[in-house]
DNA sequence: TAATGGTAGGGGAGGAAAACGGTCGCCTAT
DNA sequence: TATTGATAGGCGACCGTATTCCTCCCCTAC
């Protein structure tokens, strides 16, 4: 009899004579690899009957061999206040395998009225029933036994789990994978012809006193780092045992879901060689397709690739990047250089001199150095360890899936606790009748108030509702289980749009509950943070205050999403409609006093104008707007200053950007938040986003339109004279569905295809984000998008024209256009303005103001004003042709 | 196919639809 | 032998062009 305490890392089952074995792997304190067994375990479902008798008797007949036991039980049905427990079937089987075969024999036979929990995984019902999360730690009591399955260094038959607190992680192991064809010269590579030339390898720790190896595949002579080997299969042999050796607990790369990992697997097969990359010496690895991703499942181990971290990250907006092939975000996050060669030069370096082969070497092997690299020294993985934890799934389970399966599996254990059983996925058709459904009867989002448009230059601050929807649960009990779907006695809440729900007297909700735990214990995460000192200790401490953020925030998203288990449309719109009432008796709150205006406010948020210059005074109208608030919205949501801004120019909704104050005691410090604007969107280039983030830089700190405008001014003619690089020219905008079904023309699209016809290997595919520039051409603006190293090599000529007008101006216009200053001006014709005369005259496009009361002629071009037509016909300033202006619109051509 | 939390909203580009202006043929009134 | 004066103005049909509106797409705020 032993005690081990390990960490969880992965689990599954093996069928061993008719009988379920569930396996979790982990590593143990001491850093070794550990398998427990667990043998008295079996799958079961619950289904109502038409006919009690009938089903059974029909089970016992038709599945005699794999049903283990049938059972009457009481459970709570989950969906709409229950008072009783309903009398269901628990069928036991004795392999998963044969779950889902039962099931669908039984509901296509008719046999059953419904059925609950019929499609969890075994390794989530086990885990569950046994109160097991991911990369939690356990010690595991049983005897030490043996057996020739699985590779690890300990492996014990268990009796028993008992969860051991401990916050940080067993010593684990990460290689990182690249592998290079170099057979391929002009379309893209192919698994079952084209051979691995090599295959770069990474570890942490070091493997052998390497910190890398690249395994290549025809002989060279001897190097520093470089195993030779006579062909691929001889390759992939040495791959296969440096695998075993250094054992890892991760494989990691960029791209190695989309690319490497499926490819190997497929030349293992090709050259007859086991496919057993994991710690069973049985269990093939697989990668299997689903939708537009490949998921690989190694047993034992967990793949995780960087590429996908960094796509989601950016995403999130913690990483600023219009692009992200490894280079980018190498130099980025790493301040490193990738060896660049490009797809073409791969294979003329694999056939080339000894130089050229050198260089290729360097560059796999600096490609699986950076991945990992990124990985640990970016610590990608803390969160997604942190929300394993929180949501009980294994770590392969929650990096492979969505929001989705986390609350789901949250969801699976504590209606389990309380006796309620869980709906199944719905099906195909369900799915189709949801969201037809959801059309006409459609789920009303968030209330966004209607913004005041224009510079403030008076201290504004930024109120809003600390986690609003989950604090909606909680106060108004939302839940599937105490929905009203009838009459039912005793005390009701009702919500705003009149959806009733029992009061958390009669019963309390599991989502609230959930919910309410979460919140708590994020709380005591972060003050734990607070008084921590060690900094890896906090960061994981961050790590894990963030995991549970996201998993509270995910279940109103949940109960509207068509594939829920749990899915109420009913609950969805009752959570958004509470919010838009509490926002909108919010902003009335505010202006009861009429001293203060709300300007904006979206979601869980208000901006409300304070009248004062003085940021210390308007903190202290903050505090107190903020007590008034959470005095009237009493026990239901919390208001909470975020900032103050010293300056605030809003645009529109969703788009503004403020001037931050803070002050902590002595200390005053200034930033800049930008919401919406293109300066922090991707589809923009470099030189718009960094010409408008000056601009507003500008207007906000020292609020000098001149200034502003000659800046724009010097731009403008910097562009004209070509002085701008083309790297700060280039647009991105990623490829969302395959190309057949787009629509309409699109610039990005267009290059894509331009570059799948000069070389295939190069072209971006779904998923990835293409750059472009746009050249001088008669064709539409689609089909002028270039590849930008392509404008390069053939020196076409950028079309000024289109950057000056649509991609410099019109954000720039609308930024002058809200403070009062038009076009004319920007481009420097006409006076300039300053613009706080501008604001003291409240103007708003004075000159077209002009126009409009006066009726006169205006150039089409330059937008030169007279009053009389000039003789000529044409434009003094430009010889532009002149346009008569009406009631505020050009029209109407002279001469 | 299988499966990927939600809605609100701004803004660019392309293309369809509607609007407009010019011309022509035809008619009628003068 | 015959529709046959000349002119202005109204009207519908047609056609090309400039606007407007709508849809698709991307990305962001919350």
């Amino acid at each position: 009899m032993a005690n081990t305490k390990f960490q969880l890392l992965d689990c599954d089952y093996v069928v061993v004579n008719n009988n379920p074995i569930a396996r979790l792997f982990g590593k143990t304190e001491t850093g070794k690899t550990i398998c427990a067994f667990y043998e008295d375990y079996k799958p079961y479902f619950y289904a109502i009957p038409k006919d009690k008798d009938g089903l059974i008797n029909y089970l016992k007949k038709e599945f005699k061999q794999v049903i283990f036991k049938i059972e009457e039980v009481e459970k709570l049905l989950p969906v709409g206040f229950q008072t009783n427990k309903t009398k269901v079937l628990k069928i036991t089987a004795t392999d998963p395998s044969q779950v889902p075969i039962i099931r669908d024999k039984i509901v296509s036979e008719g046999l059953v009225d419904n059925i609950y929990e019929a499609d969890i995984f075994f390794k989530n019902r086990f885990m569950a029933d046994f109160e097991l999360n991911g990369m939690e730690w356990y010690e595991v009591s049983g005897d030490k036994i043996n057996t020739n399955t699985v590779k690890t260094e300990v492996l014990i038959k268990a009796k028993e789990f008992k969860k051991v607190s401990n916050k940080e992680n067993a010593d684990l192991k990460y290689m990182s994978i690249d592998i290079e064809i170099g057979t391929v010269l002009e379309s893209l590579p192919n698994p079952t012809k084209d051979p691995i030339s090599m295959i770069s390898l990474s570890f942490a720790p070091d493997f052998r006193a390497n910190t890398s190896l690249v395994l290549i595949s025809k002989h060279i002579n001897q190097m520093n780092g470089v195993l030779v080997f006579k062909d691929e299969k001889a390759m992939l042999e040495g791959f296969l045992k440096i695998l075993d050796s250094f054992d890892p607990d991760f494989i990691t790369g960029y791209n190695i879901n989309g690319f490497d990992l499926p490819y190997i697997l497929t030349r293992l097969s090709e050259n007859k060689l086991p496919r057993t990359l994991g710690r069973d010496k049985n269990k093939q690895s697989i990668s299997r397709k689903f939708a537009a991703k490949t998921r690989s499942s190694i047993v034992g181990r967990v793949v995780a690739d960087v590429y996908e971290f960094v796509k989601e990250s950016i995403g999130k907006g913690i990483l600023r990047l219009k692009r992200y092939g490894l280079g980018d975000v190498s130099r980025e996050l790493l301040g490193l250089d990738k060896v660049d060669v490009t797809h073409g030069e791969i294979s003329k370096y694999w056939n080339g001199t000894t130089e050229q082969l050198k260089k290729l070497i360097d560059y796999a092997r600096v490609d699986s150095l950076l991945a990992l690299k990124l990985l640990i020294e970016k610590t990608m993985l803390d969160k997604f360890i942190e929300l394993s934890k929180v949501s009980g799934l294994l770590l392969q389970d929650v990096l492979d899936g969505g929001e989705a399966t986390r609350v789901e599996n949250i969801l699976l254990r504590e209606f389990d606790k309380e006796d309620y059983i869980l709906p199944m996925r719905p099906s195909t058709h369900e799915i189709l009748k949801r969201r037809s459904n959801k059309e006409t009867k459609g789920l009303k989002g968030a209330l966004v108030l209607e913004p005041k448009i224009g510079l403030h230059t008076n201290c504004v601050v930024y109120l809003d509702f600390k986690s609003m929807y989950p604090s909606i649960f909680i106060s108004y009990n939302i839940c599937p289980t105490t929905l009203c779907k009838k009459e039912v006695a005793g005390e009701i809440i009702e919500t705003p749009d009149h959806t009733k729900f029992v009061s958390s007297k009669t019963k309390m909700g599991i989502i609230p509950k959930i919910v309410k735990h979460l919140i708590q214990e994020r709380d005591l995460v972060r003050k734990q943070m607070k008084e921590e000192s060690n900094v890896a200790m906090k960061r994981i401490l961050d790590a894990r205050q963030l995991a549970l953020k996201y998993v509270t925030n995910s279940f109103y998203g949940y109960t509207g999403y068509a594939l829920a288990r749990v899915y109420s449309l009913d609950i969805a719109n009752a959570i958004t409609g509470c919010g838009r009432y509490l926002i909108q008796a919010t902003k009335d709150t505010v202006e009861s006093d009429s001293k203060f205006k709300v300007i904006y406010g979206d979601t869980d948020s208000i901006m409300v104008d304070t009248n004062v210059s003085d940021v210390g005074k308007a903190m202290e109208i903050g505090l107190e707007l903020e007590k008034k608030i959470n005095d009237s919205l009493k026990d239901i949501v919390e208001a909470k200053i975020e900032n103050v801004f010293k300056t605030l120019l809003i645009l529109a909704k969703k788009r503004y950007a403020g001037l931050v104050i803070e002050q902590n005691n002595s200390e005053v410090k200034e930033s800049i938040v930008m919401k919406g604007i293109e300066t922090v969107r991707r589809d923009w280039c470099d030189l718009t986003s960094e010409t408008l983030f000056s601009v507003l830089e500008i207007v906000l700190k020292e609020q000098s339109a001149k200034k502003a405008v000659e800046y724009v001014k010097g731009i403008l003619s910097k562009l004209e004279r070509n002085e701008i690089s083309i790297e700060k020219l280039v647009i991105t905008k990623s490829i969302s569905k395959s190309l057949r079904d787009y629509k309409g023309v699109q610039p990005h699209i267009e290059v894509v295809k331009k570059i799948r016809k000069r070389n295939p290997t190069e072209a971006p595919s779904i998923g990835d984000r293409v750059g472009f520039v746009i050249i001088h051409g008669p064709q539409l603006m689609s089909e002028r998008a270039e590849d930008p190293t392509y404008v390069k090599e053939q020196g076409l000529k950028i079309d000024s024209k289109y950057y000056v007008e649509s991609q410099i101006l019109p954000p720039l216009e609308r930024v002058f256009d809200a403070v009062g200053i038009t076009k004319t001006e920007i481009i420097g014709i006409g006076r300039q303005l300053v613009l706080a005369e501008a604001m003291k005259n409240n103007v708003k496009k004075p000159v077209v103001d002009l126009l409009t009361s006066a009726e006169g002629f205006i150039c089409k071009e330059c937008n030169q004003n007279y009053r009389r037509i000039p003789l000529i016909g044409k434009c003094d300033n430009c010889n532009g042709e002149i346009l008569f202006y009406s009631a505020g619109q050009k029209g109407r051509h002279l001469g």
